[in-house]
DNA sequence: CTCTCAATTGAGACTAATTCTCAACTAGAG
DNA sequence: CTCTAGTTGAGAATTAGTCTCAATTGAGAG
């Protein structure tokens, strides 16, 4: 899985003559070992621990990187923040989001996602992304 | 439409204890007289026609407001700034948003919106609220 | 291995939307 | 009219994210 992504990411920043530097490579580890959807403050904290003179600079310049290649997500929750996820090996999916606790829910619905297509199309418009959030309340909070 | 929109919110204030103030009619009625979707920026420079004293605080303040009662929806179309746009008596909807024109066009899609509810029922999640969002190129940007 | 240089970096200044503070002001109940 | 809790404007504060720039470094050429 990370071995993976280090290709799509050497390879990517190889085709815009970019480099591959020790901060890259570490800031795309840490962000692999980070479970679910994180922050780029929690990725700079976490990347940190493995090489404190990370910056934030180079977090944010990384993850726009991380972005455009495909290898992680970005999703805006809400709260202020954006969060960012794996993308890369992982299929398409929408979120249900508890404005009570923050838990977050995932779930893929192609029926939805066919629909979507079908209302473009009777646009004439062509959807490159999209964001499906539903708010509310968990089981637990309800 | 607009005296709907005073009655909703002079109740809404009453209920909650709060004045209905110059200010906030003024803010009120600008807002039902701006078209489609309009940032706070926008709004506050709209008001500051009607009465130039009105200040950036109050627009916001008063936002949050108009959000509560459910007289304006919030939306983030992803470029930095809210939006806001008329929701009382008018239907729901969700966007298509072209990344290279900027433009928005509404949708309705009723079966979309059901199976949005059954998704969230699977989890035993019960919706607020929600959104949906298409970006891509329009027609004229394809 | 060394040279070269465009790409990259860290530190911190900067930006911009939104929120907060507080003293002066006012809606509206009585 | 009076009283007072709620409201206001001005501008300071906050904060996620971006930018600047001098020093550093990756990696291809030799
Ligand atoms: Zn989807
Ligand atoms: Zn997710
Ligand atoms: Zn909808
Ligand atoms: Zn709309």
């Amino acid at each position: 899985m990370l071995k993976e992504a280090e290709k799509t990411f050497s390879d990517f920043l190889e085709k815009k003559d970019l480099k591959l530097t020790s901060q890259r490579r570490t800031i795309l580890r840490v962000a692999f070992e980070a479970e679910g959807h994180f922050s780029a403050e929690a990725l700079l904290s976490l990347s940190k621990k493995a090489d404190s003179t990370i910056s934030k600079a180079t977090v944010y310049r990384t993850l726009a990187l991380l972005k455009e290649s495909q290898i992680l997500e970005e999703q805006d929750f809400g709260d202020g923040k954006k969060v960012y996820e794996r993308a890369q090996g992982r299929k398409h999916h929408d979120h249900l989001i508890c404005i009570r606790c923050g838990k977050i829910i995932e779930f893929e619905n192609e029926p939805i996602e066919r629909l979507q297509n079908a209302e473009a199309q009777k646009h004439r418009f062509k959807i490159v992304y999209h964001s499906l959030k539903l708010f509310g309340f968990c089981n637990s909070c309800g």
